[in-house]
DNA sequence: ATCCCTGCAAAAGATTTGCAAGGCG
DNA sequence: CGCCTTGCAAATCTTTTGCAGGGAT
């Protein structure tokens, strides 16, 4: 368990994007509703390209420079993180701004969350116990890389 | 301590360097040695720009394009990783193929290696015990993100 | 009404590709 | 010698920017 794709978000309504969008001090635009809308109903953190694929297919006027401002503001704002990611040339990007971790699909360059408050403490308590040197530690992620089994 | 950043490598010996790319299966021609020679020197995981200024400085008609080439060589043969970057533009690249992890530095953005094998022991046990649901990993790497501190 | 946001198009930045000439094994 | 690599330039892909018009508060 854990893997937060194991469920889907239900399509959030309309109500529930704005008062996100509001509170991060951002004006709630029909395009940033649909470019967040996508950006949480997306599998495997899309790139920009993907999120404009997904919100042209409702409204197709929507420009991908508006996608690229759109998400640079959502991170600007703290709504969204981009992912570090090895692969591939496109940036990629991440409405979940909790700390937690990633796995990386091989197969299918699918990079999926993963929570896991019991592996933070793990990790934080390592490091209080050992410390770094010259260096402050701020926030830790885990990348796992591997494969996605079939889901029966 | 056990930041790899402590103790810069010694401009490594062409002999040693040559050896790198032939058991790598590469043929080692003069660009090559010095790109890969630049890679293992410069700070912080250079991207391929950095790694041109730096060999155009000893041998001005190495285009970039042949850097470009030379790295994708490089990770191609297992020499050479990608690194997996959040901040930037360009990708950045790691000399070193061994499991370990990197420190991120938000001020200077640059990205140091650590090595642990301790914690690479508590990662392991962490999900040999606990498991993974559909997923099956195969490496780690933990990010580290914070700020370099002055070294005394 | 005021600013912020959007769409468009051009620009900038990063990486890849094609090809003729040269170098490595 | 044969094949792989290089340098160059053009092409491609991704992201950013400038600006005039439109929309949200």
């Amino acid at each position: 368990m854990a893997l937060s794709t194991d469920h889907f978000p239900p399509t959030p309504d309309a109500g529930h994007l704005r008062a996100r969008l509001t509170q991060a001090g951002l004006r709630a635009t029909r395009q940033r509703l649909m470019i967040l809308e996508s950006l949480l109903t997306l599998p495997g953190h899309p790139t920009a390209e993907q999120v404009h694929r997904q919100v042209i297919s409702q409204e197709p006027s929507i420009s991908l420079g508006t996608v690229y401002k759109a998400l640079d503001s959502f991170v600007a704002a703290g709504l969204t993180r981009r992912v570090a990611a090895a692969e591939g040339t496109s940036r990629r990007y991440d409405a979940d701004c909790t700390e937690h971790h990633h796995l990386f699909c091989t197969n299918t360059q699918e990079i999926i969350d993963y929570c896991d408050p019991q592996l933070d403490s793990l990790i934080r308590e390592f490091f209080a116990a050992k410390g770094l040197q010259n260096f402050q530690p701020h926030s830790f992620s885990l990348h796992i890389t591997g494969s996605k089994l079939a889901s029966k």
